[in-house]
DNA sequence: GCCACAATTGAGAATGATTATCAATTTTGC
DNA sequence: GCAAAATTGATAATCATTCTCAATTGTGGC
C-alpha cells in the first residue's frame, strides 16, 4: 500500500481524520524526501502561500511518528530532522557537527548485538538511537578548527 | 589521580579557576556516584542550606563534560541526565521508557564494527550515542500499559 | 445526503531546560 | 598584595515544542 493509504488506514484505526492539512503535509514530505525539520517544512507552505500552522504541522508529524511512516532524529540540541520511511527499513546516523550532513548507515551485526544485550538483561526494547557525531569526509579534509570541540585539546 | 586534581589540571590548563563553588559541586557528584539531572543536584545544595545557581551549576557541569570527568545522556525529552567518568570506561545506555532507570552495557564489538562504518565512510568520529529505550525487567514483568506507545496497536 | 458529535485547526500563550547578560565578587600569577 | 581576568548569581532571554480553547471540519449511522 502506499503512504497516503497507509496513512488512512492508521488514521482511520485510532478514530482520528484524513483531513485536507494532514494531506498536504504527507504530500509535502513525500516530495522533499530526505531529512528536515518541522520548519523546513513551515517554509516550503509558506512559499507556496499554503500557510499550516507549526501547532498542526507538529500534531500531524507525530502522527506520522505513531504510524511509522516518518522517522523522527532527535538531536543533541535545536530542531529535532525527521525522514520519511515509506518502505525502508531502519537505519542509523552519521551526523557531520560542522556542517550538518546526516550520513545514514546500517549494519545488522550491530542490530544482532543489540538485541542479544537485551535478551541478556531482560530488557524489552521498543527503540533504539544510534548517532555517530564527527566530522565527514569533506569536513575533515577541509579541516574545521571552529567545530572542534572545546576541551578537546 | 584523583578527580578533584584531574579537574584542577583541567582548570589551568586552560586558564580557568577553581573555586569554592567548583569544589562543592564535583564533592557533591563524587558523593552521589551514580546517574543525576542539574535538578537533583541542585536540591542537593538547597537541602544542605549551600545555595549554587543554576548558571552556575550547567556551567560547571560543562566544564566537568569538557574535561571528560562527567559524561552528559542526552534524553529524547526533559532534563539531561549525568553520570561521573572518574576512572571508568566508555558504555551506553538502555532507558526504561516507564519507570526511568538506566542500564548500562558495553559491547567492544559493536564499538569495533561502529569505527570499521566510519572508517569506509571516511567518517572522523567525535563521539557517540547509543541508547536502547524499552522497558527494564522488573517494569516488562509488572505490564505496563499506560507506557505503551500511542499507535504501538 | 444530512446530522450530531467527535476530532481538528489556528492563534496565541505557556512550557521548561538551558543559556546569555552584566554588575559585583573572587582567584591567581607575579 | 595587586591588578587583570575569571566567576558568580540574579534575572531575563531563548526557542523548539506543546497546550488551550473557540471556531471549523470530517465521518459513521441513518
Amino acid at each position: 500500500m502506499n503512504a497516503a493509504g497507509r496513512f488512512a488506514r492508521y488514521l482511520s484505526t485510532n478514530r482520528l481524520k484524513m483531513t485536507r492539512t494532514r494531506r498536504a503535509i504527507l504530500e509535502e514530505i513525500l516530495a522533499i524526501r530526505g531529512h528536515f525539520t518541522a520548519d523546513d517544512l513551515l517554509a516550503h507552505f509558506r512559499r507556496r502561500g499554503r500557510d499550516v500552522a507549526p501547532a498542526t504541522l507538529y500534531r500531524t508529524l507525530a502522527r506520522l511518528v505513531e504510524a511509522g511512516l516518518v522517522h523522527r532524529i532527535d538531536m543533541a540540541k535545536g530542531q529535532a530532522r525527521y525522514e520519511p520511511m515509506f518502505g525502508r527499513h531502519h537505519h542509523d546516523h552519521m551526523i557531520c557537527v560542522s556542517c550538518g550532513k546526516i550520513i545514514e548507515f546500517e549494519n545488522r551485526t550491530i542490530e544482532r548485538i543489540q538485541a542479544d544485550v537485551c535478551r541478556r538483561k531482560r530488557f524489552t526494547l521498543i527503540e533504539h538511537t544510534h548517532q555517530l557525531r564527527g566530522h565527514c569526509a569533506q569536513c575533515s579534509q577541509n579541516g574545521t578548527p571552529a567545530a572542534r570541540p572545546r576541551g578537546a585539546f
